[in-house]
DNA sequence: TTAGCAAATCTTTTT
DNA sequence: GATTTGCTAA
């Protein structure tokens, strides 16, 4: 704390325009930065931190909300180059994380073990089905995705379940889509959750609420400890974080949100523009700074990106403009497949690089599906470019990681109920799923845990099984008291080692196999990297822990600084920029989604979101379509989208020289302003059904040839022991026979059984349902 | 009880 | 095409 008062090293302030440089000195009270794309958004929240730090505010007292862990990581770094090591300091992370912290120190508030589990989305959704089955619903009607839709959206906008249930508009809503149950499923996943010692990525914000809401003190405390807030991407909070930062920002005011209406691409998430405009109501002495100048891309692409918005109804005034030069117009590339763009989009790479002199870092693909990266990828390996994809299934996601992790999470909270269900047969211990329902409804029915059952298991269940669970709970608690003594590395490796998931996979000779093993070692190595930091103090395995499920991939990627061309979803494009972009899949049903055609208000969030792809581009945008791809196996048909022909023409290339084949050979249509790829008709033409006619229903599986065996009335499967050569028997399906051997000792006696019309059978007469008829 | 195979379903997007 | 679910034989 020494003098930096005044006077001292402020020249950040020289580089930044008027409206910036006044965004970054009015620290004190409500602001609000409407910020366009381009226009030095994530500068200035850096520099308005800096300059917190720098004018004396204790950076202990600064909270930074943004939405990925990657742009906290990033602004971490940026402001630490201006202020140091005091950076370290600051409160930056998502939402989620801030507040998973926050919880777990006052989780005894609010009923929580402090070691609660999160639930991610897989989790939840396995809960879900578990209590759909118990309830015996129709699975078509009450599916998975949207019953967890339903409660989290409720959850979003602080609806408890108990509120679900007593809410007549609501609960009209549900019976109207024949799904009043909804409200009790929700009431049985909170409680269970709850149970289970687990909150799932809704719970975080949701209890967040309700930890300040009931507590005062904890609201004080950190109303007192968070004096400067600042929340990035604020046109994606929804409502539950609206409220958990305007309680937050209540006694002290300084608050910074900085936000863009036209990027706002998470309502599905629940997010809100709304809160933008009630923000303005919240704080009437709010002060508005807007950015409008574009400093990113050329002004073809700015305005051609403006074009595209304008086709939006709702937006905040605003105009974007750029003093850069007018740059290439943007080109538009047609591949007659999937597989064929992505071998167009590798080819123009290359030529780019080669006459333009770029790094492969230089350039983006973008798309609107994980899925599409396949094809891009086929395209990029064929002319080895190296690449990197983005986002994607994440490394914590894989399943081996998840069995591990799993492992771990049960030896610090075994109440976590899926945690119990991945690993209690993994690897194989006998118990199957018949009793693993056993367990769960002893457990039911007197009322205790999954782990109570477990732990005391000769109470609950008998013999064969009791003795199973007890081996099992004995290894559990062998766990958890290593974990008490060792540091996380080798807690997690001597959990490896005898939950038997190291061997199981070490003797997995097979490709995949191997590259499971790998990745457990890759997951050991990242702990033990945890284990031998200088920075913490703790280093136990529930340290490392607390925040793996809100771990994505872009938190290990360590290979950072490798010249690669980046391959990534357009959400996860979000604040990012690149020299070369390329938009792809740009065909109706895919962009925009299928999913999003029948409403203004999606529609209108994927036209946002194409807007946020096209502002990536600094100097050249490409947009490339196929005219047919794979989708779920099958070729299908693909038009262009509508999105290309609401960019204004002026800013379309529309004679692409073909590299060699492929690009197309478009043309405009001056009158009607319209750009058409073939000879005119994608308007006329009625739209294929499908490219693939469903196949007729296959009959049920009875062939004519075998017609089934109906068994005798009083048909009772005889026991092993029972059995002789030459006996003649019936089989419930294949009917009568007569053993012609029998082999192996009891009780794994085979038998060998001629049936007529079908031969010799060999049949486990264990299992078999093999009666003696004489 | 479980392995192995066929069938169904899947695709938005993320914390 | 890939992954998960469901059925059947052992």
């Amino acid at each position: 704390m020494s003098l930096k008062k005044t006077g001292a090293d402020l020249d950040y302030l020289e580089g930044l325009n008027p409206q910036q440089r006044a965004a970054v000195e009015n620290t004190k009270g409500p602001v609000m930065i409407v910020a366009g794309a381009g226009s030095g958004k994530t500068r200035v929240i850096t520099y308005r931190v800096a300059h917190l730090i720098q004018t004396g505010t204790d950076p202990f007292n600064i909270l930074v909300l943004t939405f990925t862990n990657k742009a906290s990581k990033d602004m971490r770094e940026r402001i630490g180059k201006v202020v140091g090591a005091e950076a370290k300091n600051i409160w930056m992370g998502t939402f989620h994380s801030v507040f998973a912290k926050i919880l777990r120190v006052e989780a005894e508030k609010i009923g929580y073990p402090s070691n609660f589990t999160i639930y991610d989305t897989d989790d939840s959704k396995s809960v879900l089905r578990a209590i759909l089955k118990e309830m015996q619903l129709d699975d078509k009607l009450y599916a998975v995705n949207f019953v967890f839709g339903r409660i989290s959206s409720a959850k979003n906008n602080l609806i408890s379940w108990g509120e679900y249930q007593a809410n007549d508009q609501i609960q009209a809503e549900d019976i109207q889509n024949k799904r009043p149950l909804i409200g009790q499923i929700y009431e049985q996943y909170a409680k269970r959750c709850f149970r289970a010692g687990a909150m799932d990525f809704d719970d975080l914000l949701f209890k967040t609420n309700i930890l300040l809401k009931e507590h005062t003190d904890v609201l004080n405390k950190y109303q007192q400890k968070f004096r400067y807030l600042m929340v990035d991407e604020y046109q994606d909070t929804n409502f539950s974080q609206y409220t958990i930062v305007k309680k937050l920002a209540a006694a002290y005011q300084n608050i910074c949100v900085v936000g863009d209406d036209a990027q706002s691409i998470y309502a599905f998430r629940g997010a809100n523009i709304q809160n933008i405009l009630n923000f303005e109501r919240d704080y009437p002495d709010l002060k508005v700074y807007k950015l409008e100048q574009n400093y990113r891309s050329t002004q073809n692409i700015v305005d051609a990106a403006s074009s595209i918005i304008a086709n939006n109804k709702n937006q905040l005034e605003k105009n974007v403009f750029s003093e850069n030069a007018e740059g290439d117009r943007i080109k538009v590339a047609r591949a007659f497949t999937d597989n064929e763009e992505g071998k167009l989009v590798a080819e123009s790479i290359i030529q780019e690089r080669t006459t333009k002199g770029y790094k492969h870092s230089d350039f983006a693909i973008l798309y609107r599906t994980n899925a599409q990266s396949r094809a891009m990828e086929e395209g990029l390996r064929k002319l080895n470019i190296p690449y990197k994809i983005y986002g994607g299934q994440s490394f914590y996601q894989r399943k081996e990681i998840k069995d591990l992790i799993a492992y771990f999470r049960l030896t610090f909270n075994p109440k976590d109920e899926e945690a119990i269900k991945r690993v209690i047969n993994y690897p194989k211990r006998g118990i199957g799923d018949t009793s693993i329902d056993k367990i769960i409804v002893a457990a039911d029915q007197n009322n205790v845990t999954m782990w109570d059952v477990i732990s005391n298991a000769h109470q609950y269940v008998d013999g064969r099984l009791a003795n199973q669970l007890n081996d099992f709970s004995m290894m559990v608690q062998s766990f958890q008291a290593e974990a008490k003594k060792l540091d996380a590395y080798d807690s997690a490796l001597f959990i490896a080692q005898h939950a038997g998931i190291l061997k199981e996979l070490y003797t997995d000779d097979s490709v995949e196999g191997r590259a499971r093993y790998e990745n457990i070692q890759e997951l050991l190595n990242g702990i033990k990297e945890f284990a031998e930091r200088e920075d913490i103090e703790e280093k136990g395995l529930d340290i490392f822990m607390q925040d793996v499920a809100l771990l994505t991939n872009d938190d290990k990627d360590g290979d950072k600084n490798k010249d690669t061309v980046s391959l990534m979803t357009i959400h996860s494009a979000k604040g990012l920029e690149f020299k070369n972009v390329f938009i792809v899949g740009l065909e109706e049903n895919l962009f925009p989604s299928q999913m999003s055609v029948n409403s203004r208000s999606d529609l209108e969030e994927e036209r946002r979101l194409f807007y946020v792809a096209i502002t990536r581009a600094e100097i050249k945008l490409t947009i490339t379509y196929a005219t047919s791809r794979y989708r779920w196996g099958t070729l299908t048909n693909c038009e262009p989208s509508r999105f290309i022909n609401e960019i204004n023409p002026r800013f379309l290339e529309l004679e692409v020289k073909p590299a060699k084949s492929n690009m197309i050979e478009g043309s405009f249509d001056d009158e009607r302003k319209t750009w058409t790829s073939q000879p005119r008709d994608f308007f006329s033409k009625p739209k294929p059904a499908s490219t693939s006619s469903a196949p007729p229903p296959r009959p049920k599986t009875t062939s004519l040839l075998a017609k089934a065996h109906v068994p005798t009335p009083g048909f009772a499967p005889s026991q092993p022991h029972e059995f002789q050569g030459g006996m003649e028997v019936e089989h419930e399906k294949f009917g009568f026979g007569k053993i012609i051997s029998l082999e192996g000792a009891l009780p794994d006696v085979k038998a060998t059984v001629f049936f007529q019309g079908l031969g010799n059978k060999q049949l486990l007469l264990k299992f078999a349902k093999l009666m003696i008829v004489r």
